[in-house]
RNA sequence: UCCGCAGUAGCUCAGUGGUAGAGCUAUCGGCUGUUAACCGAUCGGUCGCAGGUUCGAAUCCUGCCUGCGGAGCCA
C-alpha cells in the first residue's frame, strides 16, 4: 500500500471496513443518529453513526465532535441512494486526532472580506476545493497538450531588467546595486529559447503593479506562454483554439463532480470546440456601432462592456484580430497588406469573462525591430540580446499568453478571479 | 486615480433623534435519514476612529480610516 485509503477510494471498498483520516466538515444529529459530513481533501462523504449499533462511548463522542476536528474514522462502506455521493460510511469507531474549537467559518453566510481574511481556512470549503481541483486539471491538461505536441517547458527569469509591455506599471526591486523588476511576461526570453528548442512553453507567475480593482484582475497571476518558431500568425490561432478546446474538454471529462458542486452550466462548455470565430478589428468596431455603442471609434482599445458585447454574440470564445498598431506593443509584426494594423489576436471568453489570451506574430526583421524600439523610446542597450535574435538566423515566430486565473474563473463559472488562485494578491491584500 | 455604496455581537444583518435587536456560531437540553437540518434555553456589544450639534446621537453634521462594486489599464 502506498498511503492510507482515502474517501475518494471508498467506492472500491463497498461492504468492507476501512479506516480513514478525515476532518469533520459539518454535523447533524438527532437523538439516536448522527450524520458526520466528512472531508479528507480527496472527497466529501457522509458518515452515519447509529446509537444502537455502536457503544455509548462512540455515540457520545460522535455527538460532541466539533467543526474541523481531525479524526481517524472506521466503518463499513455502503451504497446508499439517500446519500448525495452514492456512498456512505456506517461508522463503528472514531479516534480524535486533534479537537478544533470555534472554527471561524460557520455553515451560514459570510462576507467576502471575512472569507478573504480567512483564506487559509476558506480553501477547505467544498466550493473552494472544487475550484482548486479545476485549476489543477487545467494545469495538468496544459502540460499534456504541449508535451504531446513536442513543446519543451522553459522557465524564463522572474527578476528582469526590461519591460516587455513598456507601458504598464512594474514591481520595482533592488538587484544588489542595480534596479530590477518582477517579470510581467516571459515572452522576450521565450523568444530566445524558441530559437534553441523550436517549440517552447512556460508556466509561471507574473506581476503587474496596476491599480486595477475589478473581478478580472490580480496583482500576481499565472500565465501559460507558448512560443513557436517557423510559425506565422494564422498557424498560431489554430494552436490557440485547439489548446483552449482541449483544456475545456479535459475539465468536462475529469471534473464532473466539481462542476456540479459549483452549479456550472456545462452545456455552455460543451460547445467550446475548435474552430473559434475570428472577427477583424475593423468589423468589431462596425459591429459595436450597429449595437449602439457610440463611445468607441477606430483606433480605440476595447473596454470591458465592448468585449462582453462581442463575446455575447457568440457561444464560443472569439478571436478579435488585427488591432491598430498604435495600441499594441512594439514587438508585433505589421500586417503585410496594410501598415496601420498588426498581426495579433485577443481571445475573448464567453459569458463576460473577458480576454483570456493575447498573442501575436513577432517582428523578425532586425531593422524594423530596431526602428520600433526607437519609436517606443526603449533603451537599445537593454534590448541588445533581443535584437541579436534577429541577427543570427532570424525566423518568423509567433506566441501567445493565456491568463490562468481568468480561464479558471470562466470554466468554473465563478464571479471573481480572487477565488481562482489559492492566495490572491489584490490591490489591498497581501495576507494571508 | 475617478464614480457609487457600506462599516452595529465571532459571522450575516435590522434599527433614521428617546432602555442595543434578530438569525447563525458556541454551550446545554430534545428529536432515528439529516442535506446551510430542525425545536427550546443560555452566553454574547467601545454601534469603524476623532471631533461637533442636541436635554438626549448607532441615527444629524465635519474630517479621517478601512472594505466592497464599477471605470480606466491589462491576461
Amino acid at each position: 500500500m502506498f498511503l492510507k485509503t482515502t474517501l475518494a477510494e471508498v467506492k472500491d471498498y463497498v461492504g468492507q471496513e476501512v479506516t480513514i483520516g478525515a476532518w469533520v466538515a459539518n454535523k447533524r444529529s438527532s437523538g439516536k443518529i448522527v450524520f458526520l459530513q466528512l472531508r479528507d481533501g480527496t472527497a466529501f462523504i457522509q458518515g452515519v453513526v447509529v446509537k444502537n449499533e455502536v457503544s455509548d462511548e462512540i455515540f457520545q463522542l460522535a455527538k460532541s465532535l466539533t467543526q474541523e476536528t481531525s479524526i481517524y474514522i472506521t466503518g463499513v462502506v455502503n451504497v446508499d441512494e439517500r446519500s448525495p455521493y452514492g456512498y456512505e460510511l456506517a461508522v463503528s469507531k472514531i479516534e480524535i486526532i486533534h479537537e478544533s474549537h470555534d472554527y471561524p467559518i460557520t455553515p451560514k453566510n459570510h462576507g467576502t472580506e471575512f472569507l478573504m481574511d480567512h483564506r487559509h481556512l476558506w480553501l477547505r470549503s467544498k466550493r473552494q476545493h472544487a475550484v482548486m481541483k479545476i485549476r489543477n486539471e487545467i494545469i495538468r491538461s496544459t502540460y499534456e497538450f504541449f508535451n504531446d505536441r513536442g513543446f519543451v517547458k522553459i522557465d524564463p527569469p522572474i527578476l528582469t531588467n526590461n519591460a516587455p509591455e513598456g507601458t504598464t506599471e512594474l514591481f520595482h526591486t533592488k538587484y544588489f546595486d542595480e534596479d530590477a523588476f518582477l517579470s510581467q511576461s516571459g515572452q522576450l526570453h521565450l523568444e530566445a529559447a524558441v530559437m534553441a528548442l523550436g517549440r517552447v512553453f512556460s508556466f509561471g507567475p507574473t506581476f503587474r503593479a496596476e491599480k486595477s480593482k475589478t473581478r478580472r484582475h490580480l496583482i500576481e497571476f499565472w500565465m501559460m506562454e507558448p512560443e513557436m518558431a517557423f510559425c506565422e500568425f494564422e498557424e498560431s490561432l489554430v494552436v490557440q483554439e485547439e489548446y483552449v478546446s482541449y483544456i475545456v474538454q479535459s475539465v468536462l471529462k475529469n471534473c464532473q463532480i466539481e462542476l456540479k458542486t459549483l452549479g456550472r452550466d456545462t452545456s455552455k462548455l460543451e460547445k467550446v470546440q475548435a474552430p473559434f470565430p475570428r472577427v477583424h478589428y475593423d468589423d468589431a468596431i462596425k459591429f459595436l456601432h450597429e449595437q449602439g455603442f457610440d463611445d468607441i471609434q477606430w483606433g480605440d482599445d476595447f473596454g470591458a462592456p465592448h468585449e462582453t458585447a462581442i463575446a455575447n454574440h457568440h457561444d464560443k470564445p472569439v478571436f478579435i484580430t488585427h488591432y491598430p498598431k498604435a495600441i499594441k506593443p512594439f514587438y508585433m509584426q505589421p500586417d503585410p497588406t496594410r501598415d496601420d494594423v498588426v498581426l495579433c489576436a485577443d481571445l475573448i471568453a464567453p459569458e463576460g469573462y473577458g480576454e483570456i489570451i493575447g498573442g501575436s506574430e513577432r517582428i523578425h526583421d532586425y531593422d524594423l525591430l530596431k526602428q520600433k524600439l526607437e519609436e517606443f523610446n526603449l533603451p537599445l542597450d537593454a534590448y541588445q540580446w533581443y535584437l541579436d535574435l534577429r541577427k543570427y538566423g532570424s525566423v518568423p515566430h509567433s506566441g501567445f499568453g493565456l491568463g490562468l486565473e481568468r480561464t479558471v474563473a470562466w470554466i468554473s463559472g465563478i464571479e471573481h478571479v480572487r477565488e481562482s488562485i489559492p492566495f490572491p494578491r489584490l490591490l489591498n491584500r497581501l495576507y494571508p
